[in-house]
RNA sequence: GCGAUCGUAGCUCAGUUGGUUAGAGCGCUGGUUUGUGGUACCAGAGGUCGGGGGUUCAAGACCCCUCGAUCGCCCCA
């Protein structure tokens, strides 16, 4: 009663940035999942499992000590043996962590792909949350730009059967090898040095901390200083020149469309070469839809052998939010019984029919209404009522859901004759036939 | 960490310059149809107006605090 309500224990709330998925939401992320396990295959990817949490080391160290991700913006916590854990805010540091540990550079060069949950400690908004989503491609093992084409056709693929293509561009730079990658960065800063003055303070903030950054900065006083700053063609030596030739040729032969982006970086120190990202303008604030390049610097950053890999991610939410339409799965038959007899009989009928791979369903409750109102909103094809009446005539009745035509059928025919037959004509028994299906006819199509 | 906007039924929302008993659509339950969905009609259930404090004869509305959400900034591995 109404004194119950004060007792009412209190419901804990989710947490912030994490999300409940029924429905919609959860038909796109399945959609989504179900492409790329299709497409990797495609691609010879082999399907990865890794821990969602490791080590606070494993991340730390492959984002560089001291920037202020690691300190801020990771979902770190100590263990009852004083062990500082992180959740996963990312794929790649993980599974190079694999790759050293599990001697996997047996296997190189080894392509792999996962998905699953990351985590970070940002603070929510269109496109981002603090648990989150990706889907995960790597090659690792290979230094040759045709391992930069193959991962780039396999994300264009990708997105171009998810259907969302359109509006999305392929953005790519070279960030050259290490010695061009420094001495770009160092033309960089004398630059920006030198517009100190024009600079936001956001910028002027980056100068010390992250000056490639102020190359996307969104602060329009920036936008000058950042229109005349130094591509990095002049600086690249010619092994790096022509490794990008060869992956932008590549992507031409297999008819991958993209764009150049001069002004697109990485912050940290181990990307090399190519860096890439899919871009739209339909996300907010939130354009990247998949990206990345590769990352000579990394497996030896975390203590292994020299090693080049190159990968990408896309966030699975993030591409559901651009899915057109999703339709979620029809049902071909909805099972009516009305009574325990009927129930019993429908129990074995439904059974023989998912076993032969049709989608079929059967309510545990309601009047016959009821269960016609969600057959109906399931979308089904056909919905097999049986009561007493037809128990008592071991038939069953077939009614089509979008025609409205039904038919009584004797119940040995169910799981037996496809529902295409049942569609509409009553067939007759078995045993009074002489063996040619047409003798099954009756002639009885009169719908009730 | 910072800024803006917003919290009213399960969902989407309305609610006048502060004024009696807080409304609609959808959904849910039941009925018209005791065994037939999609359409229609009728009825019913369902609300701590996010929470706390204040102003007032009177607060869903005004003020303060707090919690939460959304969008953006910072960051973006």
């Amino acid at each position: 009663m109404a004194q119950d309500k004060t007792k009412r224990p209190e419901t804990p709330r989710p947490i912030r940035g994490t999300q409940d998925m029924l429905g919609d939401s959860a038909d796109r992320f399945a959609h989504v999942v179900d492409t790329f396990e299709r497409v990797r295959k495609l691609y010879g990817f082999r399907r990865i499992e890794v821990p969602v949490f490791e080590a606070t080391a494993v991340f730390a160290r492959s984002l560089g000590e001291s920037t202020d991700v690691v300190a801020k913006e990771m979902y770190s916590f100590e263990d009852r043996g004083g062990d500082s854990l992180t959740l996963r805010p990312e794929f790649t540091a993980g599974i190079a962590r694999a790759y050293i540990t599990e001697g996997w550079q047996q296997y190189a060069p080894l392509k792999v792909a996962t998905h699953g949950p990351l985590f970070r400690y940002e603070r929510p908004q269109k496109g981002r949350y603090r648990q989150f989503h990706q889907i995960d491609a790597e090659i690792i093992g290979a230094a040759e730009p045709l391992a930069d084409v193959e991962l780039l056709c396999f994300a264009d693929q990708l997105l171009k059967e998810l259907g969302i293509n359109d509006g999305v561009t392929l953005t790519l730079n070279t960030l050259g090898d290490a010695q061009s990658r420094d001495a770009w960065r160092a033309a960089l800063v004398a630059h920006f040095e030198g517009h100190r003055d024009a600079l936001s303070e956001d910028s002027v903030d980056r100068l010390a901390r992250n000056p490639l950054r102020i190359l996307d900065s969104k602060d329009p006083r920036d936008k000058a200083v950042v229109d005349a700053a130094p591509g990095i063609d002049a600086y690249l030596s010619d092994e790096a020149a022509a490794f990008f030739d060869k992956v932008t040729s590549g992507l031409d032969a297999a008819g991958v469309a993209w764009e150049r982006n001069a002004r697109l970086v990485r912050g940290l120190d181990y990307y090399r070469h190519t860096a890439f990202e899919f871009v739209t303008d339909r996300l907010g604030a939130q354009g990247t839809v998949l990206g990345g390049g590769r990352y000579d610097g990394l497996i030896e950053n975390m203590g292994g052998p020299v090693t080049p890999a190159v990968g990408w991610a896309a966030g699975i939410e993030r591409l559901g939010m651009l899915l057109d339409h999703i339709q979620s799965d029809a049902l071909d038959v909805a099972f009516i019984p009305m009574g325990e007899a009927a129930e019993k009989v429908a129990v074995r009928i439904l059974s023989e029919l998912r076993r032969s791979g049709l989608v079929c369903e059967m309510g545990y409750r309601g009047n016959i209404k009821k269960r016609m109102q969600r057959a109906n909103d399931a979308r089904a094809k056909f919905a097999v009522i049986i009561g007493d009446d037809e128990l008592a005539e071991d038939v069953a009745i077939v009614r089509n859901l979008q025609t409205g035509v039904q038919t009584k059928q004797p119940i040995e025919h169910l799981g037996q004759i496809p529902f295409s037959l049942l569609d509409g004509m009553s067939l007759g028994r078995a045993v009074d036939a002489t063996g040619s299906i047409v003798d099954l006819l009756t002639g009885d199509q009169a719908p009730q």
